[in-house]
DNA sequence: GTGAAAGCGCTAACAA
DNA sequence: TTGTTAGCGCTTTCAC
């Protein structure tokens, strides 16, 4: 900066001014100072900066893993909004563990970030207090809790499992199952499921759990295979914890010539982009993941930057049914 | 660091020591060092040692998405090894754009990158020079040149292209379509199917475009209604550049009753989790996306810790034919 | 509108 | 093994 000062015929501290607040520079050295740049081919040291200045514009994402669409899309989104306002993210995966979570806070903490994304609702202690010490703003996404270490945006895993027990009951099927991956957040959805189908039908719902992680269509295949011929579930509706698992439903009922809905109704989650266009298309759950990502990341640049000075601490951005020719 | 310093009855520099050559410190003011520093909650900032140590432990990634699994796997490994050798991923999506991607590059050199990671070679003359002018180290992924900006990894596209021409002509299809998104990358595969089926065959091979970005289910159950209903092909091998379309042909032939392969055989591209588990499964091209990460992140790595007098600019990762049932 | 001085919190080089 | 000194390249404050 110095040197770019030099070629303009001014002080270090004009090339700064002429960078962070043109407007407070004259036009005609700041005519000189943009070509000095031009030719010098000068890059800001952006650490120099947030040094000084206190301020990283960096934003820390915490999320289970990326080969997910569903934590994918949610962050394209949220990385979209906040790039927009002059923000970079900073990426990590957690692999589903609080304990990795914690680990990363901790790095990653020392890098400043003005921001932090989290994933979910279950955090270490030491996560906890480690970002309350940090005294910087925290957005946790997709559960909901009345209690967010600073704020949450997401909808009720209960409520939207709940409300597919309630659709099921009423499309007239009695007998039911459940294909999850063992995680928390799913098993959530599947236990408001759950308690809710009893209560309608009397019946005891099957479940079968895979590994915490991706959820793929071959597990969805195996799953069926697991409650027609082990379980001995013969009809009714399978409720799955995510479009994938659906899908492998769908596909391996078709090979083994059942009908759906008639034999085997099947519901998904997610409404990803190829839930419309199975053969018959899946009822899902939509979630707008779009607007999740969008929601979450005006919640955090409004306590980052105090454009509000009553932030909203929960939002809530619900669910919707999306019924097909699957259930 | 001074108030640890204090804490621990020695000065400033050695806390810095303790944190970062702890075997240069004694074992006792070593353990009054880390008392001290569980106590007060201290975290070190990293921005100032970046500042005076010029090294930021940062790496830039540019992909075109995360929001696809191709793009989302590489980067998955690729960040597991860079962080176990202690540095962040900064990631941030060029939406396929080279112009987008310039702007990238031109703000993220601002936080001074140990490495960089681009994908594929299509770069503006702006952002090969700004990256010589950086002198640092960059890999670009997927595509394969001779004259990589700094190293390359990945495979050649024109070659698979070919290959998947001669199994598709040795299994006897004598006439051909192909479907893709209309992204370079992608394109020049399907050019080099092309050239060597019309070779092989003297067919000319149809094509369908899509447009650049996620490839979807539904593209391709339209691509194939496209095909039979307005195109007039009837019978022979439809080459995809995805998995994705692939599927949907698959749906989309069964849904009209075709049989495959023997009236309509298909050939995907990724060999994604699904493939294998489609009806019939699915004849793909395997690409290690893990192995392509993990070289990707080791020959950055060389460069940047300057662990090999002599690192290869040039790595070929192939990729593998699967031959399943659907061609 | 512009500049001088001070300092952000560390690491590097050298000295003790 | 430990400490002193001198920056790293910016922003902030205050004066002109």
């Amino acid at each position: 900066m110095a040197a770019i000062g030099k070629l303009a015929g001014v002080s270090q501290v004009t090339v700064s001014r002429a960078l962070s607040h043109p407007e407070k520079v004259s036009p005609d050295t700041l005519k000189r100072i943009r070509e000095a740049i031009e030719v010098t081919g000068f890059v800001p040291n952006a650490l120099a900066g947030a040094l000084s200045s206190r301020r990283t514009q960096l934003i820390t994402a915490l999320i289970p893993t990326m080969t997910n669409i569903v934590y994918a899309s949610l962050l394209h989104s949220f990385s979209d909004i906040m790039r927009s306002y002059g923000y970079q993210i900073m990426l990590s995966e957690t692999g589903f563990d609080p304990d990795m979570e914690e680990q990363l806070v901790a790095t990653l903490l020392s890098r400043r970030p003005d921001g932090i994304l989290l994933w979910g609702l279950q955090h270490t202690a030491s996560t906890r207090r480690m970002l309350l010490n940090a005294d910087i703003p925290v957005v946790e996404v997709w559960d909901l809790t009345e209690t967010p270490i600073d704020c949450s945006v997401g909808f009720s895993q209960f409520d939207a499992g709940q409300a597919v027990a309630r659709f099921a009951h009423e499309r007239g099927y009695r007998r039911a199952a459940t294909v999850n991956t063992s995680d928390v957040r799913t098993l959530t959805r599947r236990d408001g499921f759950i308690s809710r189908f009893t209560e309608l039908s009397g019946m005891p719902v099957l479940s079968i759990d895979t590994p915490a992680g991706a959820p793929t269509l071959g597990q969805g295949r195996a799953a069926l295979r697991e409650l027609i011929d082990r379980r001995g579930f013969s009809d009714g509706v399978i409720f799955c914890g995510s479009d994938q698992f659906a899908h492998g439903l769908l596909i391996e009922a078709q090979t083994r010539g059942l009908r759906i809905p008639e034999d085997i109704a099947v519901v998904g989650f997610g409404d990803q982009d190829f839930a419309a266009d199975t053969e018959p298309a899946l009822t899902t759950v939509r979630v707008d993941r779009a607007d999740l990502g969008d929601r979450a990341a005006r919640a955090l640049l409004e306590r980052i930057e105090g454009t509000s000075d009553t932030p909203e601490a929960v939002i809530d951005v619900g669910f919707t049914l999306i019924p097909r020719g699957s259930a």
